[in-house]
RNA sequence: GGACGGGUGGGUGAGUGGUUAAAGCCAACAGACUGUAAAUCUGUCCCUCCUUGCGAGGUACGAAGGUUCGAAUCCUUCCCCGUCCA
């Protein structure tokens, strides 16, 4: 994996840049969709390109692990020939699920004990196993195990936790190191920035890791209910101290009008449930602002959801239909309003892109913040 | 004409003397969702009032009357609906 910066904004810290892989080039910054179970949920990988054209989604380690087993997939040609996706693919580690399934974990030096949310068995993620396991997957962008920590957390809790999560970013990466140099493919390893919200201890955190010199780095334990300023505040701290020709990347993050925030602070890339996951839920993002679709002012809205988008969805069907297949429970329902909430983020970030390329990127990060004080 | 069965809040459908303004489901109307245990979850859902409280009052289980301290629940009559027999 090769970074390369193609602008800098000259007043924030943010920056267009390229990340080349082995499944294809990724224009910076970027939000990746997500695929935990080795799909975008509601989309084949199919309308994901035509419509929504990602050069890269997310999927995940504990999940794929679990069903239908890494073994598996690696037989099967590895995750992007088993699930047709030709792009880049990023793994989270499982860490997460650490934070999600905190009822059905135990957490010890050596690694996390997980009980299977599916059927209850027992399994042990360490740092070591699980870059195994996502290299088994062929992950283009394989992420270092952590602890997502939990808010609120003490100091202590939070201190605790960090060191644990450094030196298990030491273990992986040198576990990764020493596989790379068996494996011909390129793939690359991305530790984890923690240290709850105390700025002291990103901070440490940060300084540790980009002493482990990987390819690129991530900040996470964001958006774990903490006000949103805060998470704004960790990402101010962590990403300056990150090395500047390396990628970053924020993890799980966030609503449309926080995407310029965090590329203000020179972050290249993001990913987030929101909008898949709203999609289905009836929450759909516009240029204009949210459309709940279930509310009766659309029973007979023959607009698209979004004037201004081009996607499949906006460029043929009514707000109206769309109103009908969500309350009627249709499966064309997730499908269209997926595609057009990836497709709203994706816009967002090539808007951004292009702002930074073309040096307008402040007047547009006033804009957005103009807009977000309007309403 | 006769014999059974049945009429409950927008719909369905529990409830067969008091803890029932009346379960559950659906519909309707809102809200939540941030490295996905999520095509999920939560709230409201008769009317009025206020000191917004496991608050007060009113109306309500086809209609009217009755029994009872107390009735959606028991009795009487009537009106509807369904099935069957003439």
């Amino acid at each position: 994996m090769r970074f390369e910066i193609q602008a800098e904004c000259p007043v924030t810290r943010a920056r267009a840049g390229l990340i080349h892989t082995d499944h294809g080039v990724i224009p910076t910054p970027i939000f990746m969709p997500v695929g935990t179970q080795a799909t975008v949920k509601g989309v084949t990988p199919q309308q994901l390109l035509d419509e929504v054209d990602p050069p890269i989604i997310l999927s995940n380690t504990y999940h794929l692990f679990l069903r239908p087993g890494h073994e598996t997939v690696r037989s099967l040609g590895g995750l992007h020939k088993f699930m047709q996706w030709p792009r880049a693919i990023l793994t989270d580690s499982g860490g997460f699920q650490v934070f999600s399934l905190n009822s059905l974990r135990k957490i010890s030096e050596d690694g996390v004990l997980f009980q299977s949310h599916l059927d209850g068995s027992p399994h042990m993620f360490t740092p070591e196993s699980t870059v195994d396991v996502q290299l088994a997957l062929g992950s283009d962008i394989c992420m270092v195990l952590d602890e997502c920590l939990e808010y609120p957390a003490s100091r202590t809790a939070a201190k605790t936790s960090m060191d644990r999560t450094i030196r298990w970013a030491s273990r992986g990466v040198r576990h990764w190191r020493e596989r790379m140099q068996s494996i011909g493919a390129n793939h690359a390893l991305f530790p984890i920035v923690q240290g709850g919200m105390y700025a002291d201890l990103r901070a440490e955190c940060a300084g540790a890791l980009v002493d482990l010199d990987a390819p690129g780095y991530a900040i996470g334990g964001l958006s774990v209910g903490e006000p949103r300023e805060l998470s704004q505040e960790m990402t101010g701290v962590a990403a300056p101290l990150l090395p500047r020709e390396k990628p970053r990347y924020v993890m799980g993050v966030g609503m449309p009008d926080e995407l310029p925030e965090y590329v203000s602070h020179g972050v290249d890339m993001m990913d987030c449930v929101l909008p898949s996951r709203n999609a289905r839920n009836g929450y759909l993002f516009t240029s204009e602002g949210r459309v709940i679709i279930k509310h009766s002012e659309y029973k007979e809205d023959s607009r698209p959801v979004d004037p201004n988008c081009g996607c499949y969805t906006c460029s043929r069907f009514s707000r109206a239909y769309l109103r009908h297949l969500f309350l009627a429970g249709e499966i064309l329902y997730s499908t269209l309003s997926t595609i057009h909430n990836l497709r709203r983020y994706l816009d967002i970030m090539r808007q951004m892109r292009e702002a930074i390329i073309s040096g307008t990127f402040p007047d547009y990060l006033t804009a957005i913040r103009r807009d977000r004080a309007h309403t």
